[in-house]
DNA sequence: GCAAACCCTGTAGCTACTATAAGGTCAAGC
DNA sequence: GCTTGACCTTATAGTAGCTACAGGGTTTGC
């Protein structure tokens, strides 16, 4: 199949796949006689494995290196699989909590303003004037 | 004071200094003779309003927006400001709904291999597989 | 008079794509 | 046989917000 038949069969788009096998995480297919990249079964199959593993938010290097086990003998232990996955719900889960922390302190400071006002005294505005001149502010003050 | 003064009282590095001058957040400050940056109190808080915006992700073009409102009548109204900080706001939210739900489909996927394995029975490794094989995978399925 | 610590500009790198530009190929219809 | 449109190709530049050089000039202290 071509490429775009690929990408439609997967929902990525060909510029993608392409930057893929530029970055080689999918191999490169052979070529009709016209340079047409021709895709296979097995690589419908990687493309779909590096697509759900991008679904998951790992990072482009460790799918590399998930792909690459593959490749490695069956009789190998998988912690390193094991690893990733653990370093990757570590990450998320960080940044749950650096995100959480930063929607309390928004909601803070957009409690400063609650009804129409002017820009002189938008309480947001202040606030954020407030910090800036080394004040208390009151999205941080409580964090 | 120069520009390892600024940052070293802001905590910004010079190169961010030099960074958001280029991008027109800060304003160029005046140069001594030999074509060193002189820095005043007022770009020392216009930089701390930068960092403190920064701190609450807002994006650069937002800060841009924010810190043009001071230049403008103070007695416009301010529901652009609030508009700035609710767009953030929920921003941030669906960050973490869509963080939450990628947790939970990690943890899924890691309750697939608890025990060490071998590489061959993996249950990381295989729902993986299964998964770019069209199979149903335990990740994405309960979510 | 020299070395260390500062400063300058300009450019390239990071992630994971996305979006052009400028061109070649192929199948259908007239 | 020729055109039209949908496909494909490569190469390059852009996105956000920095960070990290390279290759040079300046200032300060000993």
């Amino acid at each position: 199949m071509q490429i775009g038949e690929l990408a439609k069969r997967t929902g990525c788009e060909s510029e993608t796949i392409r930057y893929y096998e530029r970055e080689g995480l999918l191999p490169a297919p052979a070529r009709s006689s016209s340079g047409y990249r021709r895709y296979e079964q097995p690589h419908l199959e990687q493309l779909a494995f590096i697509l759900h593993c991008r679904s998951l938010g790992m990072p482009l290097a460790d799918i590399r290196l998930l792909a690459g086990f593959h490749q490695q003998p069956a009789a190998e232990p998988c912690d390193r699989v094991n690893a990733l996955i653990d370093q990757q719900i570590s990450r998320v889960h960080s940044q749950i909590e650096a995100l959480q922390k930063l929607e309390i302190q928004l909601q803070q400071l957009r409690a400063r303003c609650e009804s129409p006002h002017t820009l002189a005294d938008c309480g947001i505005l202040k606030t954020l004037d407030d910090a800036a001149t080394g004040e208390a502010c009151a999205c941080h003050d409580a964090s």
